[in-house]
DNA sequence: CAAACCTTGACACACCTTTGGTAAGGTTTG
DNA sequence: CAAACCTTACCAAAGGTGTGTCAAGGTTTG
């Protein structure tokens, strides 16, 4: 059986088992533990580091970027909230194809107008 | 009509000068400009800086996540990537529920292994 | 049982992010 | 035309991230 203890992990992946700690840490890739709580690491968890750190390298990303993409994968609420404000992508209503999401976005924008906005002054509009 | 100079929208979002300039460096939102570079800031921007700001506040992001969630709409394959690594979560085989998704994940191991892991001490496992 | 592991927690440092200034220079407008 | 804007480009401080190291204590194993 194929089971490393955590440096043994760290020396064939190239993290450090400090990092190994971080990892898991942040979510990203738990390992099992023995009974007595040492952290297993099995081929899918080293595996799973090694496509980490390609991951990482290959897109210029962090540890935090990818823990965040977790958060939006696990969390449906925060997903919903996040991609509800990036679908309302600032366009002017001559822009925008009219239909079901028109009509959504201003029943959103209805519902978020608490404060309203008194127009202030003019300007030259490009 | 109601077009607000950065620092007229700074008043009436919360944000300040600054940020409003740091928020359109990192792509989140990017006020048209006059004729002579001014950023103009209309009920789209206005509405979108105070949804940004109830985003963060409410969930406790940064906008560094939310820039990330950005770039993983925007780039296809980066969403790719990143979704590619989340989804092969670290299960044993037994518990994989086998089919497509287990054909799938064993073709993209295949593709990823490189260098093999040559199994190096045993231990106790749970 | 002692050496060589493992665990968590703390201190520490380099770097990046976020945010505020301030300066040099163009624009708008009373 | 001068005051009050705007722009970009820097310097800087506060906080977060990534990483190392060390300490105190439990575990495995020769």
């Amino acid at each position: 059986m194929d089971a490393l203890t955590i440096n043994e992990a760290a020396e064939t992946t190239g993290w450090s088992p400090r990092m190994l700690r971080y990892i898991e840490r942040i979510g990203l890739i738990e390992a099992p533990r023995s009974s007595a709580g040492y952290r297993i690491y099995g081929p899918a968890e080293l595996q799973r580091l090694r496509t980490l750190r390609e991951l990482l390298d290959e897109r210029g990303l962090g540890l935090g970027d990818v823990a965040f993409a977790l958060r939006l994968r696990r969390e449906d609420a925060l997903r919903g909230a996040v991609d509800a404000w990036l679908e309302a992508e600032p366009r002017r209503p001559e822009t925008v194809p009219a239909g079901d999401w028109l009509r959504w976005e201003q029943e959103k924008h209805a519902r978020l107008l608490s404060a309203a906005t008194p127009p202030t002054r003019t300007m030259e509009t490009a």
